[in-house]
DNA sequence: CCGAAATCCGATTAATTTACTCGGATTTAT
DNA sequence: ATAAATCCGAGTAAATTAATCGGATTTCGG
C-alpha cells in the first residue's frame, strides 16, 4: 500500500494554500515551481479539489486557486478521496453479493471493511491546521485525534 | 488507495490456514480452488510468506502449507508486509535527505509517516485468530486493539 | 479593445506496476 | 518408478498511473 501521486502532490498542494490562506489566489505555476511539480498534471489535481469543493479558483489574469474553506475544516482524507477516489481496501461493493471468490468461509471481507473503517477515521482525524501546526512543532502530537 | 491482489490473495490463503491449522500440510491446488484464485499466482505469495517465515511447507507427495507460528502470532501486518512490501505513504528514503521536491516548506512528509506509523499500528494489533474469530462473530470489535 | 495571464477540459501518450502464465527442476510418499 | 507436490526464474498481458497536448474560455490592466 502507498500513496499515489495523485494524492501527494493534492497534499502538498492544499498544504500549501492553507499557508497562503490569507494572500488571495495563487496561481497554478506558483504552486508547482516551489513543489518542483509537472503544471500541468497538478492543474488536474486541483481540477479535482474543486469538483469536491475544497478549493476556489478565480479564472483570468491575477486568477488562481484558494481554499474554499478553512484549513480548520478540511482533513486529510478530504483531499485523498478527491483526488484518489475513496479508501476502499475491499472492493467487493456495499451489497452484500458473493463479489469476492471466498463465499461463505470468507474472513478477509469483513476484514477490510474494518480496516477501511478505521483508516478513514485516520485520516479524517487530521486537517490541514493539524498539518502546517505540527510541521512548526515539526512534529505530529500523539494525542491528535485521541 | 487499495490492497493488490497479492495481498487480498495473500490474506484469504493465511485466514485458510489458520483454520486448518490443526490439520497438517494443505496443497496449494487446495487453497487456491476453495478461493477461485489462479494457482499459479498463489504459489508466488505463499513463496514470499515462505521466505518472511509465515508459513512452512512439506515439500513432495502428500506435502503443502502450513502456518509456521500460531495464529495469534501472526499479524495483519506481517501477512501485508510480506505479499505487498512494507507499507510506507511517504516513499522518502528513511533519512533525512531532501527525496521530495518540497524541501523545508514541506508539511507531508512528516503527516505521511505519522499516517505510515499509525495504519501500521492498526494493521499489525489484529491477528490471524482475531480474523477467524471475528468472523464466527461475524463482526470486529470496537476495542480490539484498544 | 487588445493582449497577456490565467483557469478549464477532453483526449492522447508514455511509463510503470500489477496480475498472471510458462516451463521446467526438485523433493518425497507410496 | 511414479505421482503428487513445492520451488523458481523468466516472460507476457492487462490495467493503472503519470504526464502531456492542444486548444477554449475568462478576466485584468492598459
Amino acid at each position: 500500500m502507498k500513496l499515489s501521486t495523485r494524492g501527494k502532490y493534492g497534499l502538498y498542494a492544499m498544504a500549501y494554500l492553507a499557508q497562503k490562506a490569507e494572500e488571495g489566489p495563487q496561481p497554478l505555476r506558483a504552486i508547482a515551481q516551489v513543489g518542483k511539480l509537472p503544471d500541468q498534471y497538478l492543474e488536474q489535481l486541483l481540477g479535482s479539489l474543486r469538483k469536491a469543493g475544497l478549493v476556489a479558483t478565480v479564472r483570468g489574469a491575477q486568477g488562481g486557486y484558494q481554499l474554499a474553506l478553512d484549513p480548520s475544516e478540511i482533513t486529510v482524507g478530504n483531499v485523498l478521496d478527491a483526488t484518489e477516489g475513496p479508501l476502499n481496501l475491499s472492493d467487493c461493493t456495499a451489497d452484500g453479493d458473493p463479489c469476492c471468490p471466498y463465499s461463505e468461509n470468507c474472513c478477509t471481507r469483513p476484514l477490510l471493511e474494518y480496516l477501511t473503517d478505521n483508516i478513514n477515521k485516520l485520516l479524517h482525524s487530521i486537517t490541514l491546521q493539524d498539518m502546517i501546526t505540527a510541521k512548526e512543532m515539526n512534529e505530529f502530537g500523539q494525542d491528535l485525534h485521541g
